[in-house]
DNA sequence: AAACCCAACTTGATCGCTAGAATAAGAGTA
DNA sequence: TACTCTTATTCTAGCGATCAAGTTGGGTTT
């Protein structure tokens, strides 16, 4: 059967107490074993191969070593997709040298109210939606353990700690670049899961507040179906686009595709530029002008953060006013653009 | 404070074990509580903010609806990177709907035997490394929960489960190809960190198998560095190859661009097959002939095998045979292959 | 020599919850 | 009436570990 502390102690001759000093270094405070008596009591634990319950540790000392990461969505078809494996890199990276073990919450833990994630199993949650719904906004305020948002803006919830990366930043660079350039019909390419996204709603919006406020009329928005046709636009004007924001490379990679194929010259023709700025950018022709977002350092942060709550939180230290860190996105200039065109091409 | 179930039971007027039974729908067997009672409980319960201890149930109950998902790597420099998105796809698509947790574990629980995953705090272990250490081949022998395997052949380790790619047919099914157009001096492109991974080991090995097979001269190993310049290679002949496997789209997107920087025609001089048949091999120029394993189905289907195992464990079946099951590779054929070339090119 | 200290342990009480047996009260039956 | 059978509800033990408060016994202090 299963051994337990319990029986290692018995078999050694010595209270479970020695044996738990001696095995996990955690027994009150100042409780000590002679060097000769841990030893034969390693040995006896080696020989019964005996396992540590951790439920069972967990649950007296309140401390489980594992972090929740809440995500909204987790399946093949998440428009989140892109950023889940750089948002897990960092945190992994942030948490393993430290012993944590990270945890995938399909959504906060079940419960008809709306609310709770199950308490006690975890000792800290990273919240990765950035959708807030009232059950869920309750759920964070009432979470009894350190929390902290990422894709949040600062003061998003009061008190809690968040991390986002400035997707108004991001447009203002992209904006930036193009207008020297001579770009003033711009348009926003997004496929049509990512549109109803807080995400893509969002960078729809900084980009329209940006060229907004350079001086440039309101961008499109164009959907793209699966087959890269576009399903739908919004449209205010009937004068051809000379530069394209993509919502992910991998949407503009099948906007240049469709490009070559309709014989549109990139950048010659037009501009394109997608956004994660990932490896494929490299590999595309030409090579795709794409914005930074620094997620994975982002990731990485928030965790670290998380960490360092949990721990004074455990040392009994005051909790420092929360952090709210927004993180500048860059624009890696790349060959998809380029100055606007004069030729008048067939409207995108 | 904290509000405990035993809390709610005194607030209510009933017994601790009525809250539990209303509230978790778990107590023995033939307990029951009235339907007013039941209403009632459930009231004081919203009131007062109760938040069940998933800890203290799982401790006692034995179920803790988590399952453990050990990789061998965890950062940015995995080679695994590729597949892990996909794993964690088709895992996490098996086990959301049954409402089980994803625990991801740097290796298995810190042990200095070297053994030992953390008892008692998941139901199930989803074993992603494809190395098998004396230790680790302890730790699942020894497991106190049910146990598959990934990556591993069938047999690997007696009585437990495997899934695997067949690298083997993957590789006969490129040979297959291949061999009909001519080519007769294959190579294996690999990167220096992933030659020493146990993939890389067994897809190399899996070609010379294969190409042996076909009657083919053993194909030579390129390594390629970060700069994509040839690191080093293991060759036995001087004449210029004409056809490349590598071990990754991502390394065949890099291989198209040095060919098109030298000048290297493909497929007209030389033919490209990349590993994995993801999105990119329709984005490249030309499109990326490419080996399809179908890893998420792999992963779904083991985490589902897990779950039932999990079940039947709990309600006292004797366990079935163990599954082994080998998944067969498909080639997604597309534009990165032709005939062998008859001009002679500079060596590559 | 009485008082005191400290290392080296042990004891008993939980952590929050739940399985299994026990009990109480009403209903059916011979 | 005595007897079993349900149905509702509580009681008694822990699950496996840790914490806080003892308990030893030898060595020091004054």
């Amino acid at each position: 059967m299963k051994v337990t502390l319990k029986d290692v102690a018995e078999a050694a001759g010595v209270s479970p107490m020695a044996v738990s000093v001696v095995l996990h270094g955690t027994g009150g405070k100042k409780v000590t074993v002679s060097e000769e008596k841990a030893e034969h009591i390693r040995r006896v634990a080696a020989q019964l191969r005996y396992r540590p319950n951790t439920l069972a540790r967990s649950l007296r000392s309140k401390q489980t070593g594992a972090i929740a990461v809440v995500f909204q969505h987790f399946g093949r078809l998440s428009p989140e997709r892109p950023y889940r494996t750089q948002i897990l890199n960092g945190v992994a990276e942030a948490l393993f040298p430290n012993e944590y073990t990270l945890s995938l919450c399909p959504r906060m833990m079940r419960d008809e109210n709306g609310a709770s994630i199950g308490d006690g199993r975890f000792d800290g949650i990273l919240w990765c939606r950035p959708d807030f719904t009232e059950g869920s906004v309750d759920a964070i305020r009432g979470a009894s353990v350190p929390i902290v948002l990422m894709h949040a803006p600062p003061g998003s919830i009061l008190g809690v700690p968040t991390f986002c990366a400035d997707n108004e930043s991001a447009m203002r660079r992209v904006i930036a670049h193009l207008l020297p350039l001579g770009h003033e019909r711009i348009a926003f390419v997004i496929d049509p899961i990512s549109v109803s996204s807080v995400e893509g709603q969002a960078r729809a919006l900084a980009l329209s507040a940006a060229a907004d406020r350079a001086g440039l009329p309101e961008p499109e928005v164009l959907i793209l179906a699966e087959d890269h046709s576009i399903l739908s636009r919004y449209s205010k004007n009937d004068r051809p686009h000379s530069a394209l924001i993509c919502f992910s490379d991998e949407l503009a990679g099948a906007v240049l595709a469709s490009c070559e194929q309709l014989g549109v010259k990139v950048p010659g023709h037009i501009s394109v530029i997608g956004f994660d700025s990932s490896w494929f950018c490299e590999r595309t022709n030409p090579r795709l002008t794409s914005v930074n977002q620094p997620v994975e350092r982002m990731a990485f942060e928030a965790a670290s953060h998380l960490i360092s709550l949990i721990q004074s939180q455990r040392d009994g230290n005051v909790p420092n006013t929360p952090v709210s860190s927004v993180y500048d996105c860059g624009l890696d200039v790349r060959d998809s653009t380029g100055p606007a065109s004069q030729t008048q091409i067939p409207r995108f």
